[in-house]
This record gives structure tokens, C-alpha cells and sequence, in this order.
RNA sequence: GCCUCUGUAGCUCAGUUGGUAGAGCAGCGGACUGAAAAUCCGCGUGUCGUUGGUUCGAUUCCGACCGGAGGCA
């Protein structure tokens, strides 16, 4: 099985700067695991590396993506996986990097999304009935032929309900039997994962809100402005992004910058919030956590420390001074 | 100075015709297998401004005081 690196973590964490000096390390070469680098003129929202952060080590995954496109975990993961082989197949040390836990964890395991094409008809129907139906009668189908799913997923939650039945319609397998076979199926690498954490929830908000204050003087307010000026269609997926959506009423004259950046910290501690609950149920995690600041020499060196323990080697890592890093 | 309104959970507020109180937001925890920066679920004891009084019993009624808003001089 190929060894690879994965770096995750909440947002604002230093999982950008760790992963290259891994990369540096181990010979390797950079895939974002970001369900929002991937789209182009989103770099200062989703915080995407800059070039001159890359610092030469090679980046994959990140704005290849028209903002107009919607990608999904499937389609991701599939693309993913093909830079993660040809990083391997030059003989380089894959390195993933990333917040979006499914992403990252299905790229891993190697999983298939079951199913159809994207924007099927299957789910234009399903889509129909729950608007004109509400949600009662697709739960009361769910829980008939798939009891274990409808126990898991509340009838409010509208994206499992239609994505369940969806694909139970189309493949006549249930999801909880999909999911059932993929995760008795060995996982496809041998992943060390590092988790990048702040001790301290007050350090981490801090840390978030400077970046927030870094992203506005880098221009946030501009990209939106242009993103928005693209003609989006509706419900586009970039829509979702932090950023997007709460500095579209900047833009429209109906709240101050600051009240639209204020809105940006506030939903991106929730966003935190949430992939540390994604990623706390990992029991394979080697967590470093950050007494204050995200402290890069004291962290590579841990990192390094445990790669070597689990087989890593390094390749030129000599000549790379810590004294690079503070 | 006088009059009116107001002071209830971190914030905005509801409420109790007198039997010690509840929503939204925030926060915390959780779920998550083709939208995932999304979506969804769970968790609400707080000197009901302070202090006297009436009452079996007051956050609720009355008085005083303190803070806030407005009005009249």
C-alpha cells in the first residue's frame, strides 16, 4: 500500500504552511483537499495558497475549477485521486492538505460514490415531490426501505433524505448497504494523518479573526465583487462559500463592511466548530496542538519525528534550516 | 427639577390576571458516504436592577433608590 501524507485540521490552523515544508521534507508535492480552492477567483476567500506561499513545491487541486461549475464529493475525490497516482507514479511523496473532512477521508479510503449522473432525473423528481409533498411521505419510503438510514437521518435534512432515496431509485441498494460494504473494504493508502488544533478555542478565534482582517486588506471585498458579477447560476456552489454570501449584502449597500466581516468570523468559527467534530471522531489523528500561535518549527518537528517513526523518509530535509520557520 | 416609558439567560426580547420564567441569536456537544465553507440534530437556573412594604407566598402589586430612553420646563 502507497504511503501518503494527510494534513488536516480547522481553518486557520497552518495546515498550508506545514504541508510544504512536509513536501519540502519528504519529496513530495501538494494536493489541496479544499472543497472551495478548487474554483477560480475564490483564492482570497477560501485562503488558497498563494504562489509565493507554494514556495516552488508543485500544487494540485487548486483553482481548476470554473466558478460556474459544481463539483461534488465524487467528482473531487475522483480527480483527487488521479493527482495523488501520478505523484506517486514520479516516484514523489503525496501530500494532502485540507479542511473538508469527507473529501479527504474518501480520497483515503479509496471510496465510490454509487450512482447515476449529477443533475439526474432520478433527483429532479425527488427534488419535485419534496416541494409539492413535503417531506413526510419521502421519510415514510426512506424508513421502509432503508430503517437504519431513516434512524440516522432527521426528515428536516433534506440533502440525505433526497440523496438516500436517490440512491437507493437508481441502484436498488440502500445507502446504509453501500456504506456497509466500503467500510469493510481495506482503505486504499497507508495515510499518516497529522491534525494541526489550537489548545485554546479563544486562540483559535483570534487567529481567525486576524485572518479575516488579513483576507479584507487583501482585497476580499473585490473578488466577491467580481465573483458576483459572473453571472452565477442560481444556487451555484461557490455561493456557498464564507466570504461570498455575507459580503453580498456589503455589496448590495444593505450592511457595513465591518458588520459583513463580523458576519465572516462568526461563520467561520462555526465552520471551525464543525470540522473539529468531523475530524475528533478519527481515532488515527496525530494531533499537534498550538499553545497560542501556530508555532511551524516546533510542529514540522513533531511531524517529522512521527513520519520517521512510521516509515517516512526524508529526502533532502537537511537542507532545509529550520531557521526558515518561526 | 417634574412627567412618561424602561431595567428578565452572553445579546435582542416575550411572559407570569401574585404560586420563583421562555423564545430567537450566540455558545457548547453531536451527526455526516455524489451540495460538505453545505445540511441537520441535541443542550436554557437566570440574585427576573437594588431595597423596603402588602401577602401564606412577589420577578409579577405598592413605595423609595440606582441605571437607561424620551418628553415638559
Amino acid at each position: 500500500m502507497d504511503k501518503i501524507i494527510c494534513v488536516t485540521g480547522p481553518t486557520a490552523c497552518g495546515k498550508t504552511r506545514m504541508g510544504v515544508a512536509l513536501a519540502k521534507r519528504f519529496g513530495g508535492e501538494v494536493v489541496s483537499v479544499d472543497s472551495m480552492q478548487i474554483y477560480r477567483g475564490l483564492s482570497i476567500a477560501s485562503a488558497a495558497p498563494t504562489q509565493a506561499e507554494m514556495e516552488g513545491i508543485p500544487h494540485h487541486m487548486v483553482a481548476v475549477a470554473d466558478p460556474r461549475e459544481d463539483w461534488s464529493a465524487a467528482r473531487f475525490t475522483q480527480a483527487a485521486d488521479r493527482c495523488v497516482q501520478e505523484i506517486l507514479a514520479r516516484g514523489r511523496m503525496p501530500v494532502l492538505v485540507g479542511g473538508t473532512g469527507l473529501y479527504l477521508e474518501s480520497i483515503v479510503a479509496g471510496r465510490s460514490f454509487p450512482a447515476g449522473q449529477a443533475g439526474g432525473e432520478v433527483r429532479r423528481q425527488l427534488t419535485q415531490r419534496l416541494e409539492r409533498e413535503g417531506a413526510a411521505p419521502l421519510y415514510a419510503e426512506l424508513q421502509a426501505v432503508d430503517p437504519e438510514a431513516a434512524a440516522r437521518i432527521s426528515p428536516n435534512d433534506a440533502k440525505r433524505l433526497l440523496r438516500a432515496l436517490e440512491i437507493f431509485l437508481e441502484t436498488g441498494e440502500t445507502v446504509t448497504a453501500h456504506a456497509r460494504a466500503d467500510a469493510q473494504r481495506p482503505p486504499k493508502y497507508d495515510a499518516a494523518w497529522l491534525g494541526l488544533a489550537y489548545a485554546d478555542r479563544a486562540h483559535m478565534r483570534r487567529q481567525i479573526d486576524l485572518r479575516a482582517d488579513a483576507m479584507a486588506a487583501a482585497g476580499l471585498l473585490e473578488e466577491i465583487r467580481a465573483l458576483a458579477a459572473l453571472d452565477l447560476p442560481p444556487g451555484a456552489t461557490v455561493c456557498q462559500a464564507i466570504g461570498y454570501k455575507e459580503l453580498l449584502p456589503v455589496l448590495r449597500g444593505e450592511i457595513s463592511l465591518e458588520a459583513g466581516l463580523e458576519e465572516v468570523k462568526l461563520r467561520s468559527r462555526q465552520y471551525a466548530k464543525r470540522q473539529l467534530t468531523w475530524l475528533r471522531r478519527r481515532r488515527d489523528i496525530h494531533w499537534i496542538f498550538w499553545d497560542d500561535v501556530p508555532n511551524l518549527s516546533a510542529g514540522l518537528q513533531d511531524a517529522t519525528d512521527l513520519l520517521t517513526v512510521l516509515g517516512y523518509h526524508m529526502t533532502g530535509g537537511q537542507a532545509d534550516p529550520l531557521s526558515n520557520y518561526t
